[in-house]
DNA sequence: TTTTTAGTTGAAAATAGTTTTCAATTACTG
DNA sequence: CAGTAATTGAAAACTATTTTCAACTAAAAA
């Protein structure tokens, strides 16, 4: 992730090392806040201000994908699959996997057809119960 | 969608109804700020954390969809055709239409399969040009 | 119709998330 | 190593949303 962010202009500081880190090493979306805490461990003077910006800016390159939550905050993730990839995450342990959305082409092909727009840009995000929490270890949740 | 309302024990207020009024003839999501706004002209003194609580109140009882924005803020519109809708909106003017999601059923039990995890729920947001809005008459947006 | 009463309301304050401002700092260039 | 513009962090500002609480009112009871 480095590398693109110089690719782009950008520099490579600390505060930006200790975030890209902690986005790169997520199993899950983080809130700004998490990002921070974690962020911290890194290079503790890091501030919330510089967090958000530089998700800000790892989410315009693409490297980042911002998902919503019911809750109305932000989590955000690395893109690990490039653009093909959607968010499922697991209401249990909250875990957040990427996987392609084939077939999808169809349904909105077939939207299309029903109502004449002419489809952009679609996001998909898909919530349920991951294999370990369905054996019951679920252990992560509320 | 006043007697759903007081089918689910609710009272039918003034307020509530300048709300259901507004959100019943919305063509686009609107905002909670946007209710308000729109619900004064029906009440004048209806305030803003009614309009707050209707509308969470609308979308327990699945009335009322909320969608989530770019912006970080919530836009909720009225729920047209029962659960089996999502939305589309038009990046242009503004305008949301729903559509059911035929064939997403496919795609989900694929996601299933490659993944393992058992999918909950799912939520589809299209964004595209309206029909009159590629034909030019794009007049609503940025 | 009047009374009763519990659900509902609105203003203000509190909270939460995010962005802006600006002087100080620092990564990179030459 | 020095110069410079990008970047940073703290505080303040801002925006969205929720809570609190006394006053109000819709609907049921009398």
């Amino acid at each position: 992730m480095a590398q693109e962010l110089r690719a782009a202009g950008c520099r490579l500081t600390r505060p930006r090392r200790a975030v890209l880190r902690v986005v790169a090493e997520a199993a899950c979306p983080l809130t700004p806040a998490q990002v921070h805490e974690q962020a911290r461990v890194h290079y503790p003077q890091v501030g919330l201000v510089t967090v958000y910006r530089t998700l800000e800016l790892l989410a315009e390159l693409g490297l980042v994908r911002r998902i919503h939550t019911e809750e109305g905050c932000h989590g955000y993730v690395s893109v690990a699959m490039g653009e093909a990839g959607h968010h499922l995450v697991c209401t249990s342990c909250h875990q957040a996997v990427e996987f392609p959305c084939t077939g999808l082409e169809e349904t909105l092909a077939e939207v299309e057809r029903l109502t004449g727009f002419s489809i952009q840009e679609h996001w998909l995000e898909l919530f349920g119960l991951c294999p370990a929490c369905q054996a019951g270890e679920g252990d992560g949740g509320e």
